[in-house]
DNA sequence: TATGAATGAGATTTCATTCAT
DNA sequence: AATGAATGAAATCTCATTCAT
């Protein structure tokens, strides 16, 4: 009885993870119901006493998962006494850590490649986590602009620059990577991305 | 009032073309040959008149839609005479212009998505159009970098950062353009890309 | 014009030619009108100029290419004058020699594969063959055992048990001879099936 | 009134029965799927979920339905105590009444049929059936040689006779049987075939 | 609560037949 | 008369969902 009552909490999450990875991989309409239950080691009808549907289930998974995450770094951000070209870096490395430490990595691949078909999910993504992650970037980059650190750029679109190059290694990371001819780490290329930001490349 | 035409040249482009739309906008999977075929003004027949199957359909697509406009960028790019600072703010531009003219933007997002479905047809992709443009790019920074005009950065890190937003933003413009709050413009994000990359934010 | 009006001329016949062969290896269904044109070397719509649909050529087919073989060894036999036991072992030997010369040593398994499918056909086959050879040999049975040749035999139905193996032979010929583990010829078969015959029924 | 039974057990084989008489009524081909669930009483699903295509239905159905069959001639044969001549008789009456009971009469026709179709199926059929009941025959005709009970004939050929008329007669019960303008009985004529072939080849 | 056998709607694919050229 | 591109009805096959066990 403990034990099947202990099952039934977990079970949700468990089907969830095993789900988030197929769909990363495979994208919703390849993933099937067979798969997802296999892979979180119950039977399809187990996946169905939880979620009401396929599609209830993919909305739930980036629900789910990604809310307990999402004020994570806003929190560490806030808390935070510096420079604002130090706040940066930091928001920055945090992000890449954040998000693959959570196994979120494939989450922005999956919402691209999903976006048309589940628009509202698409809405809340980018309400919730991309635009969040872009205020927290502009409001840094204004201030440091006040305070003469940064030179004068355009902060909204400097923000947008930022998350082009992040989102686009995350997705590179679970897609790509693994066709690439070199072997090459996102940590560096962060590093990198970090480092022309700050101190640009001419003379 | 004729029933069909005998169009046996124009017809695989056509649907070709259509394909193209339709598996930037839903995927692989969720595209079905009766929307294709509906969009190209043809019966179902008729696509398998010319393809062999969907997955065949789709390689052909990738291949005969690509091949064409992969010289385009490096000669117009070789022929070119200057310093590397405009040859490199060239590269970018010229990518984003090739790239949306031939009607292409969809094609990393499809390729990103079904990456792992398709694998031949994704390390095509990255030998044939990431890397060639990649290897201009570095050509560009390493020449630059002999030349004095560009600091002490790591061209290949360098080039690979740069390739990241670009791609992206042809990504952001099929998927996600259309749920986002700000009403912005690739060209503009290219430009601040192009700013921040050649002067730098900081002081 | 006087070289196309002979291939109006021949063209029936030799789709029909092309279609026996394929009819026979691969039976009625399977057999596409795509492979019968390309046998026949023509297109798909001329096949459909000279017969009404794919049923309507198989009907002419069995007809048109029995005809004018049917009565063949009738008149042969009828002509022969002889014992009923020289008359016997001709028959047989003739019927094999005729069907095999004719190229239709495929028909029979053509016409028991598609029986059912259609019942007319093998009404008429079975009237204008089959019965009409057992009825010779009926007739031979029956006089040699009026002139003692024979035993005390039931020519009915040992004109079957004859017919029995000689329609075998030709199916077994075109069907499962090249699976065969030996290397066999039907005409030692029909010696073997003459000789115990003969030793078997006359006194 | 329930909408369906779970029946894991008997499924698999009620499918192949139900396959089995329609395979030989109409052929591979000309057998739909959807035929083969109506009469089985399942939905077309079903058949899926026990065989993974149409090709391995009809394989399967050939293996499963002859291999418990393929002995039992065999065996009953072999503690067969008596003469040649009389273990002769016996094979060959004893071959139809256990195809006759196992509902296979129908077989030899489809193998004829479909041989071209599935080359691998016929060389199981002619070595695990026709080259074993062959064996039997060939044995039966060596020893009787030796005993002399038969007269000077050649085995291997004489067996072949002998079943060329035994697989044309369950040709005949399936297939021409109901456009015989004659009521006759398979047994009749297998006791005509002995009759012919024991004064045929008895001394 | 958990299972997975059974379903059936809908997808891909085939191919006899038509008809513009 | 001849062609073969185009069609669409019908086949095979897939898989989300249901429900007897």
């Amino acid at each position: 009885m403990q034990k099947w009552q202990r099952r039934k909490d977990q079970r949700p999450m468990e089907i969830l993870t095993a789900a988030l990875g197929l769909f990363v991989r495979n994208g919703f309409a390849s993933t099937k119901i067979a798969d997802i239950a296999k892979q979180a080691k119950v039977s399809k009808g187990t996946v169905y006493l939880y979620f009401e549907s396929k599609e209830a289930l993919f909305k739930q998974m980036v629900h789910q998962i990604m809310v307990p995450k999402i004020n994570e770094v806003e929190e560490y951000i806030s808390s935070y006494q510096g420079s604002q070209v130090e706040l940066l870096k930091l928001v920055i490395r945090r992000w890449w850590q954040t998000i693959k430490e959570s196994g979120l990595t494939g989450v922005p691949k999956l919402i691209i490649s999903e976006a048309d078909k589940f628009p509202e999910l698409t809405q809340y993504y980018m309400k919730e986590v991309i635009h969040r992650i872009q205020s927290i970037l502009i409001s840094i980059l204004k201030k440091g602009k006040q305070l003469n650190e940064f030179s004068n750029i355009e902060p909204v679109l400097c923000a947008r620059v930022i998350m082009a190059s992040l989102v686009y290694f995350s997705m590179w990371e679970v897609s790509l990577k693994k066709y690439d001819h070199k072997n090459m780490y996102v940590e560096d290329l962060i590093e990198q991305q970090i480092s022309i930001l700050l101190s640009g490349i001419t003379k």
